[in-house]
DNA sequence: CATGAATGAGCGTTCATTCAT
DNA sequence: AATGAATGAACGCTCATTCAT
C-alpha cells in the first residue's frame, strides 16, 4: 500500500482511486519498459491494464502527470531500496560498494522500474518532464558527490572531482539494466561485485581486497 | 570537414544534391540534439533548414534513411576524431587515457553529434535503426574489451571483467555531452583529465601520476 | 434491410457503434459510386457522413477494413436479393432468365451498391482487396458456369463453352448500372427483359417465346 | 512515322517531339496495364521510359492530357485493327462475327492497349477524362447499334433492342483481356469463336453453322 | 530539349484529450 | 467511477506540377 500523502498527490483520494492510479502506473511502467517510451501510448497502456484509455486521462488529466506519477513510484521504490538497512556503514569504501551493489540488486529485482526510468529520462519530449527528471537526477547526484567528498576529507578516497566521479558513476548505474539483459539471469551478484570493484578501485586508488584478484 | 564521396554514399550525386543532403542531415542533428528524437519531425527539421518537409523525403525517401545518414555522418566524424594521430602509444594506460580524452574532446568539438547519437540510440522506434545502433555499439564494446584484456595480459591492468568494465566506461562516455553542458565551455580539458583519471585508476588499481593529487 | 448481427460482424458491438458503422459504410458506398474509388478518401466520405475523418479510422482501423465492410454489405444485400423467392424454377431457361432479371432489378433498387462494387473491383489498389474480389468473382462465375453446364446436359442449352458464356454474361451484368443510368427510371423491367432475352437466346439457340418478337 | 494531324494534336511538332510523346505514351500504357491506373504515377511511368518525370509534364502539361493521348493512341490502333480489310462483308451475321473476332484478336495482339483502356475507363478520377471516355464509348456504341438495327431491317437479326444488345456486347468485349488472361496463350482464336458464337446466336435466334455443335 | 530540385496539397493513420452518458 | 464515442493536430509519405538551369 502506498503511503497517502507521500508525494502530496494522494491527499483526499479515496481508496479505490488510489488503487486505480496504482494499477495504471504499474501498467504504464510495464508498457514503457517493454515497448519503449515512444510506443507507450494511452491505448497500449490501457490495454495492458484492461481498462479504457479515457480512464487514464480521468485519473491523471494529462500524460505528463501520468509520467510524473510513474517517476514518483519508481523513485520512491528506488529510494527505499537504497536506504541500505539498519546496519551501520563500516567505511566510505563500504558505503560506496553498498550503493553500487544495492543499485544493481534493485535493478535485478525491479528491472521494469529502472528500464522505464531510463526510457523516460532519454526519450521524454515534454519540457516539464525533462525538467523534473533533471531535478531528480541533480538531487541524487549532489548527494552522491557529497558522500564522495566526505570520503575524501576522511582520507579514504583519493583526490578527484567528486562531481565528475558522481556523473560517471551515475551513468554506469543507469546502464545497469541493459548490462543485466546481456548476462545470465543469475549473474546479478557477480556483476554487482564487478561494478562495485571498478568504482571502488577508482575511488581509493588501489586494488580493493575481496575483489577478483583477491579471490585468486 | 567532409570530403564528398568519402563514405561512398555520395557517389553519383550531384554537388548540389550532396550539399542539400548535408544541410538536411545537419539540420536533423541539430533538431534531435536540441529537441529530442521524439520531437524531431520532418516539419521541425525542415523549419531549421528553411526548406519544405517534402524536400526531405525527396532526398531521403524515408525517415529511417535520413536517420541512417545521420548515424553515418556522426559515426564517420567520430571515427576520424578518434584515430588519435601518428604518435605511438606508450602503454596501455596511455592508450586508455587517450581513448577517454579523445572522446571528451570530440564531444567538446561536436556536442550536437554526440547528443543526437545518444537520442537516436535510446529513443528510435524503428527496428531497423535499433538493430543498426545495437550492432555499432556491440562492435565498439568488443574492441574496447579486447584492448582492456590485452592490457591485462601484459600485466598493466589489474584483474577485472573486461566486458563489464567496457560497459561502465561506454556508459560514462555516452554521458559526456550532458556532463559538458553542466560545466563552463573551457572546462573540457580538465573534465577529460578527470574522466580519464577515474577509469585509468580503476584499471590499474592505484593512483596515476599526473592526476589531481600529483599536481599538488 | 439489415438485421443487426446478421453477418456476425456486429456481434459484441453496441447499438450505437453498429449504427455508426452502417452510416459510414453507406457514406462510403455513396462516395465511391458518385466520385469513383480513387476520389473516395476518408475526408470525402466523412464529409458525406458529416463526421470527422478520424472517426472512420476509429471504427474501422484501416481503409482496407472499411472497404471489406462495404463489400460485405453490398454482397449480403445482393445475395439476399438474388435468392429468388419460393417459387420453383420451371426450367433452366427460366432459371437463366431469373438470374438476369433478378440482377437487373437489384441494380434498379440498389444502384449505388452495384456501382461501388464495380469501382472497388476495378480500381482498388490493395492486394488484399483485389484478392478478395477475385475470389468472390471466381465463385460466382463457377456457380454460373456449373448451372449452364447442367442446362446443357439436360439438353435445354445448346453446346457452348460454359466458362466463356459465364464470363460474357457477368461482364454484361456488371455493366447493368451504367446501362440503367442511360435509360428512364422506369425502364428497369423492360431492360431486364431485353437483357434476359439476349442471353437466353444465346443459350438456347433460337428465339424464345415471350420475347419482343413474340409480343408483336 | 506518325501521320501529322491525325488527331490535330501533332500539328507543328518536331520529329523528336513526336517521338518522345510516343515513347511516353507507350510507357504510360505499359505502366497502367501492369500496375493499374491508381499506381501509374508520373514517377513510375518515367522510370519505365528511363526519363525524368518532369519531361512528361513538359510534353503533356497535365496528367489529363497524357491520359488523353493514351486514349488517342489506343483508340486509333483499335480503329485501324477493326476496319476489317478490303474483303466485302458477306452478311450481317458475318459482320457481327468479324467485329467480335477482330476485337478478340486485337486484344491478343495488343493486350496492354486494351488493359490500359479498361483501367482508365473504370478508375480515372478526372471529370474531363470521364467525359471523354463516355463520348468515345457513346460513339462506338451508336455505330454498333446502327449496324445491328440495319441487320434487323434486312431480316437477318431477330427483334431486340439494338442499344441494349450493343451495351451487353461492348461490356463483354471490354472483359476480353481479362478472359484471355485466364486462358492459355494460344487459346485466342478458340475464345474468339466462342464469343462470336454467343452473340451471333443471340442476334439471329438460332444456332449458327460453324459453331461448336456444327464441328461435331 | 531535358532535368534535378523543390513544393503544396492531400493521403491514411496515431495520438492525447474531451464529453455525454 | 468508468466508458465508448468523437475529434483536431500532427505524423511520414506520395503526388502532379513548377521552375531555374
Amino acid at each position: 500500500m502506498q503511503t497517502v500523502g507521500a508525494d502530496g498527490d494522494d491527499r483526499g483520494r479515496s481508496f479505490i482511486e488510489a488503487a486505480r492510479r496504482d494499477q495504471i502506473v504499474t501498467a504504464a511502467i510495464a508498457t514503457i519498459a517493454a515497448e519503449g517510451f515512444a510506443r507507450a501510448s494511452f491505448v497500449r497502456i490501457a490495454e495492458r491494464a484492461s481498462i479504457s484509455p479515457a480512464l487514464i486521462t480521468y485519473h491523471f488529466k494529462t500524460k505528463d502527470k501520468l509520467i510524473g506519477a510513474v517517476l514518483d513510484q519508481v523513485g520512491s521504490r528506488l529510494d527505499s531500496a537504497m536506504e541500505g538497512g539498519p546496519e551501520p556503514v563500516a567505511s566510505y569504501e563500504d558505503g560506496l560498494r553498498r550503493i553500487l551493489t544495492g543499485h544493481v540488486l534493485h535493478c535485478v529485482r525491479a528491472p521494469e522500474d529502472m528500464a522505464a526510468r531510463r526510457e523516460i529520462g532519454t526519450a521524454a519530449s515534454s519540457p516539464a518532464i525533462r525538467r523534473r527528471i533533471a531535478e531528480q537526477q541533480e538531487t541524487g547526484r549532489a548527494e552522491l558527490a557529497a558522500f564522495l567528498a566526505e570520503g575524501q576529507r576522511e582520507g579514504e578516497f583519493r583526490e578527484f572531482d567528486p562531481d565528475a566521479f558522481a556523473g560517471a558513476m551515475l551513468a554506469a548505474m543507469q546502464a545497469v539494466p541493459g548490462e543485466l539483459r546481456r548476462r545470465p539471469a543469475d549473474a546479478g551478484e557477480d556483476y554487482a561485485r564487478e561494478l562495485a570493484g571498478i568504482f571502488v578501485t577508482a575511488a581509493i586508488g588501489r586494488g580493493w581486497e575481496g575483489g577478483p584478484e583477491g579471490d585468486r
